[in-house]
DNA sequence: GGAATAGTGTCTGTGAGACACTATTAG
DNA sequence: CTAATAGTGTCTCACAGACACTATTCC
């Protein structure tokens, strides 16, 4: 058994106040063209998937178990976006949050509990603040690679993935730009994918080694 | 006074185990060429000024009390990078780190405790690991801005200005790249700086409203 | 004048952005 | 054939990077 540390006062760190700690996930995904958050609903009011830190736990443990618990999912990756600290942010006492980022394929989520980011309900809490944090770091994730988050399954046409991409930033992108900007990070499997009308297209593999691909875009401006 | 909120199995939030909450911070400052840190030496261990939160507490209010209280220095501008959670990381117990940014010039800090963080002494905890997530952030922040922590006393000429970028980027910058990518960002203010011999420089005043200034400088290969 | 520092003219290479073109499929 | 989708050629613009030049000061 550990000897209990003391300070000079002979205090334990128990003896002082500590917050609660709490881990809030904005859980994002792609559905029908759009970006979807999942959305819990507890005694009428609409809240990100949560819990509190337990004793001994690392915070993406907690974020997955909070996951495997309301949701049923696992195997993500939680990422840690910011603690948000306002004192009187939680009615129920004091309760630190650190706010997470999580991505999953849609069919993997309940479509109940899903919904458009850029019209979400109105959320307990500091959660549509999280939710911005969110949306901004997986925008930059997706500037930064071809689908970090594997949103698109392997192999996939340049069609699909530009598709992807249109979701997660919420504009239409220019064909010829995206694939030149892509190419330097994928790799040509040889096959093709025939599909409905129109020249089948080839189907590619991100790049294991991805320090490539600093994706900048373009936004269709429609001519 | 409020009611003491009571989940369903009628216990309050302080009866779960709940962890302590520290801020530590890296004030990082530009000093002879080089930036510094600032540690702490307590029972023959170096550390970053830190301290624990207390109760109704903001993070950032932590840090700035933490630095008047220990470096006497105020009116800085702390900023939240990272929670560290690796459940034995103290051996104090269990303790989650909110690691900060925070810069001073020089100037109001100790001499003493200022140390070149590309040789740092050994540190306690993963206060190396927070020096250099607060160095990538740094860097980051002054690819975007002239001068975004007020490093350089206003108005400054543009050789003052390059000195502090290549002291915190850690690289010698071109002169002539550096000066361009920045006058989109600078406002002339007409006077000219007399000092020791050659054409004197003009002064520059930051633009205040700055969306500016996307720099990504230039690494002078000396040619 | 010479040495030192500040600032500009201008060429080159790269890459985003845009538009028009070619290529390959289904029907 | 036409319609539809995939992919390329190539022009323009902006800008980083580089080098050489001019400008203004002290000594």
């Amino acid at each position: 058994m550990p000897h209990t540390y003391r300070d000079s006062q002979g205090r334990a760190l128990t003896d002082y106040p500590r917050p609660s700690v709490a881990v809030d996930t904005a859980v994002l995904t792609a559905l029908d063209g759009e970006l979807a958050v999942l959305l819990s609903s507890s005694g009428g009011e609409w809240t990100l998937p949560g819990t509190f830190l337990h004793e001994g736990e690392r915070l993406a443990d907690a974020v997955l178990r909070s996951l495997r618990a309301k949701v049923g999912v696992s195997g993500l990756r939680p990422k840690q976006l910011h603690v948000f600290d306002a004192p009187a942010r939680d009615d129920r006492g004091w309760v630190l949050s650190v706010a997470h980022l999580d991505v999953v394929p849609s069919d993997l989520l309940p479509a109940s509990g899903l919904f458009p980011v850029s019209d979400p309900p109105t959320l307990k809490f500091d959660h549509e603040q999280i939710i911005d944090v969110a949306l901004e770091s997986l925008r930059a994730e997706y500037r930064a690679a071809p689908d970090p988050r594997g949103l698109v399954m392997q192999p996939f046409t340049l069609s699909e993935l530009r598709s992807v991409h249109e979701t997660v930033r919420g504009i239409s992108l220019q064909p010829d730009t995206f694939r030149r900007s892509m190419m330097g990070a994928l790799r040509a499997t040889g096959e093709v994918k025939r599909e409905g009308r129109g020249r089948p297209g080839e189907l590619y593999d991100r790049i294991a080694t991805a320090e490539h691909a600093q994706f900048a875009g373009t936004e269709d401006t429609g001519r």
